[in-house]
RNA sequence: GCCACCGUAGCUCAGUGGUAGAGCACACCCUUGGUAAGGGUGAGGUCACGGGUUCAAGUCCCGUCGGUGGCUCCA
């Protein structure tokens, strides 16, 4: 007599078993109607999943009470459409062999081994869809059933699917003493996959749905292994919160760093120049500028010191602190001396033979560096240094260069020349804790003034289970607890994921998204036992005998590049006043106010505001439109009105109508303040608005 | 690197094997106006590049380069 307990609290007794469906149709028959599964205990399970014992049972409908989408519901759905889409495509494309069909974050997927030859492609799109649609309508119910493992084996052995068989194989493996499969509709008649579940009751709840794109992928994520094809879906309730989220995306495009970078001109990357190298434009470099300006100032504060060090350096050097020979494959080809190579082809040597010296250390070329340390190193070693100057703080903005693969490569977020905000603390044992924490503060501090609060941190620990570390595991220990508190006290979302470590240290990662739901890593935060011993670097310490110092290599914002990229997206392009490349536009109402309006100009350039004026011949109407595609953050507006008083009319970013005027003096004062504040105070404030963001 | 799609004016994009198109931007002229595009005229093209098929290729085929989405990778 099972015995359920309801989230409100409440309990239904049933005289033997039950199922949800039956609960649900007991509690009314809206929920009957609207129930997609139900947890069990926690576990997400069929809406006609037996219960024979006590448990408590939440029903799972498509929507939250508040009406947004439900993230089990949605989970249903999309497992559900993942199977009507493979039914649709089996049928279309008579041959294809499944392979694993999930849920995911933006919809569902389904990967797919085609027959030699057979190809699909996004023009088939539209015939899946309402092959899919033909499911749906007849509205077949997802009928689960079971067989014990051996005989489960046997039958997909004899359908011969290789991939399904594998699927069985790893879940027997994982413990499962017995394989489920779906069928939309009869088993044994309708087309059926081998699946652990749940789905929802029938095919007709699937409200609505897309084929969105396709990819290739790898069996079992190995590039040596087969090469399949995976189809992308999105699936919703209902065709409103589809239409919603196609919506979505499309705003999301508007917000894309290279559609804003190209409208906004903040930068360029040119086929000419190469895949992945970034040119800066003007406005992108006073972005980029400003930023820099501002980290550099706060690391001056910690006590930083500036350096510069070159684009390459001696092989050798790479073969010190082995970056050439571990990591070869992501770096560009070493740049080799004239006129060795000249020899060497004169001997008749061949490229293998010289990748071979190379790596033997026979010939000693430049690489373009794909790290900062080896030279900040050599910084370091250049002094003798005593425990007393420990810790030495190497700061620099370093362009590294690294041979990133030709698929991975867009926008400023992956690239193959980039620079970096980066800096090497080099320290005692005893103050590592202090140097991670005061690593952190930047980070914290700079992404509050940039409002970027939604980002995450991971801490990346040791393997207890591996050997593979340097260093002695109780300084380790020590280390990872230092990451683990600093990273606390900042408050973020964090994880800590053992075996994520370097080999060499702990490390801190921080994380965001960007407009389509991908993230990056931005920052990195890495103690590091390894590099030390590798170049042999040392301090005298107290007790007038040598010791290896520690090493911290810290990036907070990981590269201006994909840092840039990522604020572009943040603000939608939108800059605070302080980051714009244009800060004030003014605008003259016509030619009769050329004048006061070149001297408002000159008034704000002497004070260092990026400032243009907007003296054409259109009308103002037309004016304030053209800046406010290009985002400038304050228009003063000036006709003879405010000529004659010494005003300018204001107008910002966001708001759609005339502020009203201002004394000019007090412009000029409130635009530098809020510029050398960075934001703290803002003349924005100073008006009673409501800002909107769809100014746009 | 792999799979799919894409590459036409500065930008955004139409274009059915048969004369290369639009809007915006740009130049010039008119308009001198008070807060999200006044009006006119004009200039602008090796249809990414290289081959091929065809009487004829922006359009079809092959290759190269570049872009987009995903896979793999990311010290």
């Amino acid at each position: 007599m099972p015995r359920i307990t309801l989230p409100d609290g409440s309990e239904r007794r049933y005289e033997g078993s039950t199922t949800p469906a039956e609960v649900a149709a007991d509690i009314g028959p809206g929920l009957a109607k609207s129930a997609l599964g139900a947890i069990i205990d926690g576990t997400l399970s069929d809406l006609d999943t037996s219960i024979d014992a006590d448990c408590a049972l939440a029903l799972v409908t498509a929507k939250t009470r508040e009406g947004e989408p439900d993230a089990n519901g949605l989970f249903l759905l999309r497992h559900s459409a993942a199977h009507v889409m493979a039914e649709a495509i089996t049928n279309l494309f008579p041959g294809v062999q499944l392979v694993y069909g999930p849920p995911v974050e933006q919809g569902f997927y389904y990967d797919m081994a085609f027959p030699d030859g057979a190809t699909i492609s996004s023009e088939d799109f539209e015939r899946i869809e309402s092959e899919m649609k033909r499911i749906v309508k007849e509205d077949r119910p997802f009928t689960r059933y079971e067989m014990p493992a051996g005989p489960g084996l046997e039958k997909l052995r004899e359908e011969g699917s290789k991939y399904k068989v594998d699927n069985a194989e790893r879940a027997i493996e994982a413990g499962s003493t017995e394989l489920s499969w779906y069928a939309t509709g009869a088993p044994g008649t309708d087309w059926e996959d081998l699946c652990r579940g749940p789905h929802v009751p029938s095919t007709g709840r699937i409200g609505a749905f897309k084929v969105m794109n396709l990819a290739s992928s790898y069996w079992h994520g190995d590039e040596n292994s087969d090469r399949l094809t995976r189809v992308y879906g999105i699936a919703f309730a209902d065709k409103k919160q589809l239409k919603r989220h196609l919506q979505l995306l499309e705003e999301a495009k508007k917000r894309d760093h290279r559609v804003l970078g190209k409208q906004l001109r903040l930068f360029h990357i040119d086929e000419q120049v190469g895949q992945g190298l970034v040119l800066w434009t003007p406005n992108g470099a006073v972005v980029r500028q400003q930023l820099q300006d501002f980290i550099g100032e706060e690391l001056r504060k910690q006590g930083y010191d500036q350096v510069f060090t070159p684009h390459i350096g001696k092989l050798d050097l790479y073969r010190t602190s082995g970056h050439f020979p571990y990591y070869q494959e992501s770096q560009y080809t070493p740049v080799i001396d004239r006129a060795q190579l000249h020899e060497f082809a004169t001997e008749g040597c061949s490229c293998s033979d010289l990748a071979n010296k190379m790596d033997e250390g026979e010939i000693d070329g430049y690489l373009l560096k794909p790290m900062n340390c080896p030279h900040h190193i050599r910084i370091y070693a250049s002094e003798q240094r005593s425990y007393r100057d420990l810790p030495i703080r190497l700061a620099e903005f370093g362009t590294v260069y690294r041979w990133e693969q030709s698929g991975e490569i867009g926008g400023l977020t992956r690239v193959r020349g980039f620079t970096q905000d980066d800096a090497h603390l080099f320290c005692r044992e005893d103050q590592i804790a202090d140097e991670v924490r005061g690593c952190l503060s930047i980070v914290k501090l700079i992404f509050n003034t940039l409002g970027m609060t939604d980002y995450r941190v991971r801490v990346g620990t040791r393997d207890p289970d591996s050997s593979k570390y340097v260093g002695d595991p109780t300084n380790w220990d020590k280390a990872e607890e230092a990451c683990r508190n600093a990273a606390q006290e900042l408050g973020a979302p964090f994880s800590e994921e053992p075996g994520e470590a370097a080999f060499y240290g702990p490390k801190i990662d921080f994380v965001v998204k960007d407009v389509i739901g991908r993230e990056w890593q931005l920052g990195t935060v890495q103690v590091d036992y390894n590099l030390p011993e590798r170049f042999d670097l040392e301090y005298v310490g107290a007790d007038n005998a040598r010791h290896r110092p520690v090493m911290i290599h810290r990036a907070p914002f990981g590269s201006m590049e994909r840092f840039v990229g990522v604020l572009i997206e943040h603000f939608a392009g939108a800059f605070p006043c302080w980051l714009a490349p244009e800060q004030v536009r003014v605008l003259p109402i016509s030619d009769k106010s050329a004048d006061y309006a070149s001297e408002v100009l000159a008034s704000l350039k002497t004070l260092g505001i990026r400032a243009t004026v907007d003296d054409g011949s259109e009308r103002i109407q037309a004016k304030v439109k053209v800046a406010a595609d290009m985002k400038v953050p304050y228009l003063a507006v000036v006709g003879p009105r405010d000529a004659e008083n010494r005003e300018v009319s204001i107008r910002a970013f966001g708001v759609d109508r005339n502020l009203g005027s201002m004394d000019l003096d007090e412009f000029l004062r409130t635009v530098a303040a809020e510029t050398e504040t960075r934001g703290g105070t803002r003349l924005i404030d100073r008006f009673e608005t409501t800002e909107s963001s769809t100014a746009d």
